[in-house]
DNA sequence: AGTCCTGCGCAATGAGCTTGCGAAGCATCC
DNA sequence: GGATGCTTCGCAAGCTCATTGCGCAGGACT
């Protein structure tokens, strides 16, 4: 049922995750095939689900974006109800990109994504400690990142 | 200085971060115009570094990547040689995906992406406590998640 | 050895990218 | 008020690239 990935298959999707618009020939000028096959091979891989989509990545401080914030959550109680509301909540949110629950200390961390610190925190006190399930939200606020987030490492 | 985004440049960057594969005619007919100047609009988002790079995203669970944990970091002292050295350390890691060195509770935040929980708990006995800056380490494995990374806010 | 099967390369067709050019809308300045 | 310059559009031609069908080579199994 795994689909089986080959060296070729590997070298495909580390190139891919570099460069989402390669064209099929030079892809498979780099991967050593010639253009037919790697294109099958690219197809398969779609296929099988394991290239999901293709994305442009933007540069979050040229769209307003600049700042990344980590909020941990507290619920006033744990219970699935709860949880779940809170998720349904913060989906319609943007500026939240992404939303964990968690079994750790806290129990949800939220990467928000906001233009700088004054709309974070608008944005903490408008909508975030409004949402019921919410019992208090702590910030961490980054200085300095490593972003590796599109590239999964193939072992 | 900064590029001044109208409404259709800003519907090319939703429409290209959902599907950075789009042709161009098809991007064309989406927002409205013909595919000329919809190419031009989009080469002038890339050379403006709006556009970062394309790329595709892998489905986690189908190579081998199904876990993220979050890890938050206490270092032994908070000066800027050890947080250098540790930044150093991480880049070394293709399980960390994202490093922030925040300000908050914790020093550092973690995201580490690997197989399972097994790969999990051996990557941080063997690497990641091992990193001569780091002091302590608490793990937050998600169970649910909302994910959005690649679909930046436009407002 | 013969057969099946998988995966490769080649070639032809067609779709899409790319560029140059002329026209239309709009603001500025005589 | 009309002319000029600037911007951005659409059209068309040329050319690259994606896509498909087909034949061939190498390995496995009988």
């Amino acid at each position: 049922m795994p689909i089986i990935l080959d060296p070729i298959d590997r070298h495909i999707l580390r190139v891919l995750q570099r460069d989402g618009r390669i064209s099929n020939v030079d892809l498979a000028k780099e991967v050593g095939l010639s253009p037919s096959p790697c294109l099958r091979r690219v197809r398969l891989l779609e296929e099988a689900g394991i290239i999901d989509r293709y994305v442009a990545v933007l540069d979050p401080a040229k769209v307003g974006a600049g700042l990344t914030v980590f909020a941990r959550v507290w619920f006033k109680t744990q219970d699935a109800e709860v949880t779940l509301r809170f998720a349904e909540a913060v989906r319609r949110f943007p500026e939240v990109m992404e939303c964990y629950l968690t079994t750790g200390e806290c129990d949800a961390v939220l990467r928000i994504v906001t233009a700088d610190l004054h709309s974070y925190w608008r944005f903490q006190a408008d909508h975030l400690t409004r949402i019921p399930s919410v019992l208090s939200v702590k910030t961490d606020v980054p200085m300095e990142t490593l972003k590796r987030s599109f590239e999964l490492p193939l072992r």
